[in-house]
DNA sequence: GATGAATGAGGATTCATTCAT
DNA sequence: TATGAATGAATCCTCATTCAT
């Protein structure tokens, strides 16, 4: 890993805010292709990283992935992270346009078993057509060690829990409910390996055991709030 | 001719039963050195792991570590792999060793409540005493195109889960034992990566929230099996 | 992650033929600096092959002499094989353009005294003024052994003294024929051994020797056959 | 090739000149393990130089082979080159003890064609037995650029065969002998190894076509030179 | 003498990153 | 902008040689 540079900013402008009101259109059709080329970069490193985990991918890899040189990568991407980091975040967002009810308030709603079906499957279908997501949320192997940009995906979705567990028992003092949510992840997480990790009927069988792991875990703490 | 040797067996000499009634042929003893050093690399590989992980862990910087040249690794092992199979192998052999009574019937024969501390409380001790172990179990992040090394600490790992819950339910077909043995190694490693990433009372959370999980999920399991 | 990809094709893409009436992909044309590198590179690698021979020649070395970063030498080249390849193919080439008459079949229908002038003459020359190539036709030293680059070469060139003499002689059974070859490429090498050790009269005089002990070896060969 | 070191004095003390009237027998005996331990080593050298040539053979290969610590042979040996020469010379040795009639006097006053037969059948048959003898002979395949041990060995040779052609062909002036005789050993070289690298039939129609070479090739200048 | 551990420069190769065009 | 060449430190690993025991 030479040149690792870690001094910058590792960040990308989110191209969009700088020609609103401008006349011409010659910015605007730069910024479209500006927007392609990121949106092919990024498809590549989702290819990449998926096969060979975020660690072992190398940028030139990715540009090659991209039809594009390397220099070209560099010129939308300041290093291989924020490569990592852009990806993460429009994967997120990605889920949350496409399959965001998850966490939808109706959803939460429900009886708990309804209520994991909605939030678990949309999410579950989600890592499994976008196995890149996951490939990032791995990291590098090392819990602490890990990168920025998993920390910022990782705190993200856990927000998304604990606030979704919140409204399902707001009662929990919000200590216990960072150990729950963290959990609650944790669990979805090591699931999810083994459920990209098989097909058919192994992967159903791997997704109906871990809803029965987290209602058996959550039913006891939700329903005592409930039933209040 | 370098690069050559695709060849090597990956695998250290235990050396140490070459001596016996040996008058002629020159003994393989002079491994009062040999034996520290080999001791003191796996030590170094260890914080290495640890540290940054199998992957991204260095030959020299493992070398550094151990205050000795790369030669003098390369000496005792014939490659990195190798150092990671040496030291998961005496890690398992040392878990096994101290702490082996884990998986021993007398706890299996428990209330499951207490099975369950009598089972993970010396399991996560020892991850606590030896992170490494556990750095060691992540791989290369690359859920499935691990070295083998991992597979198969994580094959042996699996077996004792499932003969311990076969014990614990033997009426579980062997389909759904596996299913079931999987998540629960899961689960439990989800929760190591918090437990290890906290400490004091927030360790003792999670460990209590791994319990509580655990207990949750094979309750029903176990009940059902026993009341017959 | 170093040592994993074996299946390299060892091949350099002699990039040329990409930029025909080709609109939207990019064309590979970049090759101006690139293809003076390459030449550079060669040049370089032929003198330290010769002065060391291919075995003990270090890429670094080469990269030195060429007076640019091990990197660079990458760029081009996927392996130290590859610039061997590579180079003995040119040399070949160039070979063929300039002295390739030499085994002209009006060269053939000489005398052989003649014949053995209009061959050899311009094979020594070419090696006088090329002496990579000869140090690649050298190997490593092993007879057998050697990398397939050399094996392809000396094929070749067996083929074409075979075929030469084939013309010469009709009559000898090819069995013969092979051995015969064989000898006279045999005898062409050591020779050439001496003669590139050597300089001026040294030199001619070897020259001179070559052609004597070719002359007398096959001249009741070629005479035989040609006084049917 | 690190830590070469080409400022010693690569030479052996040929034990045995150090304690000649010494009334003990404990330096004689150390002497005589010495003697044995060297044989050994070079044993094993000659072995690993055949399969691997010389540049290629480590003498840590060749330790190991010998079944002695690296230790051990630098106790003999100040460097792989000394190796080399010390078993060179001993072949060479070897060569003139068991077959050195080769160049025996009353060989070289038959007719040229027994001669040959006299001189190369022993001569061939020593390398086809001694295969080690061949390794050593190829040096670093650049030629000029060889060790001092080959330069020693091919000096050698070069002077038996001058001398030879000197009996045969008395009148021919010295510096033509030189181009001669190191033709004919160029010659025998090609050939030999053309011999070695084939077996029963092929290998002794080689033999014959060496022969063959040699004999046309000589003829005249010896003829020449009797029948004044 | 013998052993085997120790050394460290060197070898091939990779890769994040920069630069000239 | 895009390109592809350039960089050079870092990687894993080897090997001639030395040293303590």
């Amino acid at each position: 890993m030479p040149r690792t540079s870690r001094d910058k900013t590792t960040e990308i402008q989110t191209a969009g805010e700088t020609a609103e009101a401008d006349g011409t259109t010659a910015p605007r059709r730069r910024q479209a292709r500006g927007e392609r080329r990121i949106a092919q970069l990024l498809a590549a490193a989702a290819g990449v990283f998926c096969r060979t985990g975020y660690a072992a991918a190398s940028t030139n890899a990715i540009a090659r992935e991209a039809g594009v040189s390397p220099g070209t990568l560099y010129q939308f991407f300041p290093n291989k992270e924020a490569i990592a980091i852009e990806l993460g975040g429009r994967l997120l967002l990605h889920a949350r346009e496409t399959h965001g009810q998850a966490f939808l308030p109706q959803n939460l709603g429900l009886p708990l078993p309804e209520a994991l079906d909605a939030v678990l499957d949309p999410l579950i279908a989600f890592n499994c057509e976008n196995p890149a997501f996951w490939a990032l949320m791995h990291g590098s192997g090392v819990p602490g060690g890990i990168d920025k940009e998993h920390e910022e995906l990782h705190t993200n979705m856990t927000a998304q829990v604990r606030s979704a567990l919140h409204s399902l028992a707001p009662e929990v003092p919000p200590a216990e409910l960072d150990h729950i949510a963290n959990m609650v992840l944790g669990i979805f997480k090591a699931s999810l390996d083994l459920i990209l990790a098989h097909e058919g009927a192994q992967r159903d069988a791997y997704v109906a055991e871990l809803k029965t792991v987290l209602l058996r875990y959550l039913e006891p703490i939700v329903t005592t709030t409930r039933s209040r």
